[in-house]
DNA sequence: GTCTATATGTGGATAGAC
DNA sequence: GTCTATCCACATATAGAC
């Protein structure tokens, strides 16, 4: 009920069933509908009209738009990076020097993404981070880079120190085929579970395996180097 | 010079090297514009001011936004569908009822759509295409939908076919990865070869190689009924 | 066919009363 | 802190002269 003046944290979720107070049902609101229509295709008005707090309230809270987004994003990403870094650093103190296995980086990193069924606004979440991450705005674009940035670069040259069969390039064009892969996934099911609820879950299941058998296989796959072995 | 009355064909992009017209103009100023910013993002008045035209000419050649990037969908999807499906009807006839090459019918469908760097604005054109995808906005889904979809479903037809390995809903969840993939690498590649202009080229094919080999091993991987083999 | 001027709608953001 | 009323920029689209 208190402390307005925190700012949006990850609770905000968990509090979200209860009496609901304007900040929270904004935030709630605008996930829904960023992750319906896009970001720039929700209007703050629609946004407002579906949290049912008047017109300056988003600004107050949010400075604009973007405020919004970004909020969001924190509330969202935090305890995700957080389970991410963790089980980047174990498997890099498991692996010392050595070449850390490609299939349990891949995991470490997709897993925290795509498996987020509790709290119903992940979903939506899902799909709104894969929307953004393709956006040619410039302010989006920022959100996402300062949102995933640190994570990224520690998984990427986890992932390389898994990959020595392959060059600088072939690996720069491949691990394209993951956030691509990625990204379509959270779109899709980002979409499907919304639609499905927790019945969803099934299938969020499903395509995570198959998604981390996909991108396995295909960074195991030999570079130029290497011609038939592996 | 003559045939305005025609509409966006092929030949549009060809003839834009002479004098340009002024339908012809729009058309690759819009091009341009869209991969950039995107179809949301790039307004008409941005778009007119590019080709030099008025604020009345692409309402008179295109009726509205949506015409005008159907028909920059129209100049450039056709000639890539043709080939497409001239290959994947090759690859039918010679497998017969046997199963096709995942690697062959892989490559079928994805070169003509990534090595399209004649004609400058074919990797812009990329780009859109990739971005177009995944927006959520109706009107640009059916354009993207409208273009693509009978190839689409003839190459999902014939790949599935040569994975007789998975189950359907193994299947359903890899052509995810493939599908984001091509539109993470498209949104990439066009934005580098727009910047990078002709020099993009030898970029081009080493993102197309490295693509396919990815693709094919992740489809090759063998589902829950095979445990070890292939 | 080509242009200028403008209609009409909607967006984000603010001022200022309560 | 909360609300109403409003500003202002910019978008698409059209009317109508030349």
């Amino acid at each position: 009920m208190a402390q307005t003046g925190h700012r949006a944290s990850a609770d905000a979720a968990s509090s979200a069933a209860e009496v609901g107070e304007a900040k929270t049902r904004i935030l709630l609101a605008a996930e829904r509908l960023f992750a319906e229509h896009g970001y720039s295709g929700a209007s703050l008005r629609s946004i407002m009209a579906a949290a049912e707090v008047n017109t300056a309230s988003i600004h107050y809270y949010f400075r604009h738009k973007e405020g919004l987004l970004r909020a969001i994003f924190e509330m969202r990403v935090a305890p995700m990076n957080e389970e991410r870094q963790e089980r980047l650093a174990a498997i890099e103190q498991q692996s010392g020097d050595g070449t850390p296995e490609v299939d349990a980086v891949l995991r470490a990193f997709i897993e925290p993404a795509i498996r987020r069924t509790r709290a119903q606004g992940g979903q939506a979440f899902n799909r709104i981070s894969a929307l953004c991450s393709v956006d040619p705005d410039p302010a989006v674009r920022q959100v996402v880079f300062d949102s995933y940035d640190t994570v990224s670069r520690h998984f990427t040259a986890l992932l390389r120190k898994a990959c020595p069969h392959l060059t600088d390039e072939e690996f720069y064009w491949r691990q394209h085929c993951i956030y691509g892969s990625m990204m379509y996934m959270r779109t899709d099911n980002g979409r499907v579970a919304y639609l499905l609820g927790d019945r969803g879950a099934g299938h969020s299941d499903t395509a995570l395996q198959q998604l981390l058998v996909f991108l396995t296989a295909g960074m195991k796959a030999p570079g130029d180097g290497a011609v038939a072995g592996a």
